[in-house]
DNA sequence: CTGAATCCCATTCGATACTG
DNA sequence: CAGTATCGAATGGGATTCAG
């Protein structure tokens, strides 16, 4: 299969490497670390979730946001979103393969900085 | 009414838990997560590097965001600054001990995104 | 209940020009 | 070289209204 380029690069990894404007690594990368995001992939890594329930749980975002967030992330593969046809209607979401993944390197950053974001934030 | 939350500690980790609109922990996050907070953070991590390295590095960066996103990390103390008194000026950043141990837990999400971007951007 | 659509303001961001 | 100053543009985000 052509081996996808070493071309989106010849770098090892990320290691080592820049960091090319056009590149769809900055796409996703924004995506995941667009302000909403984090905080969303974190509350889906725990179990699936009620659009009210992410709501509540996230406080602090607007419907816009999340709405817009979610369907980022469903068009990226990362979200799976689950709509029963009834009414009221209840819609769940939920990490995909690919979203797991991601959350899963997410889950030490979010644990070091629950553990240090005071000590920073008071200028320690 | 102080209110200072145990609560923000007495959750297991972040998994499980809330994410409080005050929190420290959103500022920080705020701050590791910003627009281009992950690039720079990353491109210190391989080693130090001088204002203009940075700036050419991390492609479509200005000026602007490149100094106060590197103010900011120095106010946390993620960042050190080392100015030169010389003419012309020469001014090295680098990780503190706190911004390496940042640093380690954002290579493997970089790393993923690296290898998984075309497929998320192309619609696999 | 789960949104989509609209309006509008605040903040952020970027390009450019300028300085020690 | 390493920034700061400024200004206009883009984006984020709140509030409200509407719909299925």
């Amino acid at each position: 299969m052509s081996v996808s380029f070493e071309v989106t690069r010849a770098r090892p990894g990320v290691s080592g490497g820049k960091y090319p404007a056009d590149c769809p690594t900055r796409v996703v990368l924004n995506h995941v670390t667009s302000r909403w995001g984090v905080l969303i992939l974190l509350a889906l890594e725990q179990g699936s979730r009620r659009w009210g329930e992410l709501h509540r749980e996230i406080e602090g975002i607007s419907e816009k946001m999340l709405a817009s967030t979610l369907r980022t992330f469903e068009a990226d593969g990362i979200v799976h979103r689950e709509a029963q046809p009834t009414i009221p209607p209840r819609v769940d979401y939920s990490l995909t393969p690919r979203g797991q993944e991601i959350a899963a390197r997410l889950l030490p950053l979010m644990d070091w900085i629950t553990d240090n974001a005071d000590d920073i934030v008071s200028g320690r």
